[in-house]
DNA sequence: CCGATATTTAACTAAATGGTTAATTAACCA
DNA sequence: TGGTTAATTAACCATTTAGTTAAATATCGG
């Protein structure tokens, strides 16, 4: 997998790296102050490699202040990320389109009730139809 | 990793799989067909496994006719994938923005050269240099 | 220089991922 | 019924991932 999509989406598929996002877009914070929330769950280690993932896919840059290591978030990535999906957009409203089609559906034929009941619903196993 | 959304990034990060999406947007079609194009740098069964990915992610779903396996796109998880991102559209178009931002300034004042040019410009973070 | 703080590196482990080949299941069709 | 097609399952393997602890590096501050 060595095409950057997938390494952001990659990236993104964690939820510690999510929230070290989360929290770079609130403004620039060093290593140890990434790592505060999640010292309880996992070691500095762990950290640094978390962000040594996020630096690969291009959505964080680590400089230099003294010890310290400022970490700022680069949203660039995200953007051919927003790109791909929102070719799919179409396939969630749809969905929700039809949502509200069948709660029309079922509020409106509230009286219509218990036709058909016992047609084959499960897994039908053994046949198709 | 157990929450949806990391397992619908996951599941996004590889080309392959988002490729079979792509072919799924154009309409359902059956394993076989969403192998086609990979049968050449994989065997069935690594297809099977991926479609798997995908279904468990919510992405896909798949139904039964005769020996085959219908699958059909479900962009529902993509929708919260998106959400997630928006949060961060500012992090890309800040720095379009700016781009823009820079390219009217040269334009405009093309004529008004060189003023101010070497104010502490950085983050200057902790203090240092 | 010394000790403390911030962070990384090394070495290791367990589990997940992505692939393979061979065998199995299921349904069609002649 | 038997052969063919569609797809999955099983068993296996290599690599990557996500974590660990312990040691190393680098910089500050007195």
């Amino acid at each position: 997998m060595h095409d950057q999509l997938s390494q952001t989406f990659q990236a993104l598929a964690d939820p510690t790296r999510r929230a070290m996002l989360a929290k770079l877009s609130l403004g620039e914070a060093n290593v140890s102050d990434l790592a505060k929330p999640f010292l309880k769950e996992m070691s500095l280690p762990a950290i640094t490699k978390h962000l040594k993932v996020l630096e690969n896919a291009g959505l964080v840059t680590k400089s230099r202040d003294a010890q310290y290591r400022p970490c700022k978030l680069n949203g660039a990535p995200l953007k051919d990320a927003t790109d791909w999906m929102e070719h799919y957009r179409i396939f969630w409203e749809a969905s929700l389109d039809r949502l509200g089609e069948y709660l029309k559906t079922v509020t409106a034929k509230e009286k219509e009730t218990t036709k058909k009941k016992k047609t084959a619903k499960g897994k039908n196993h053994g046949r198709k139809k």
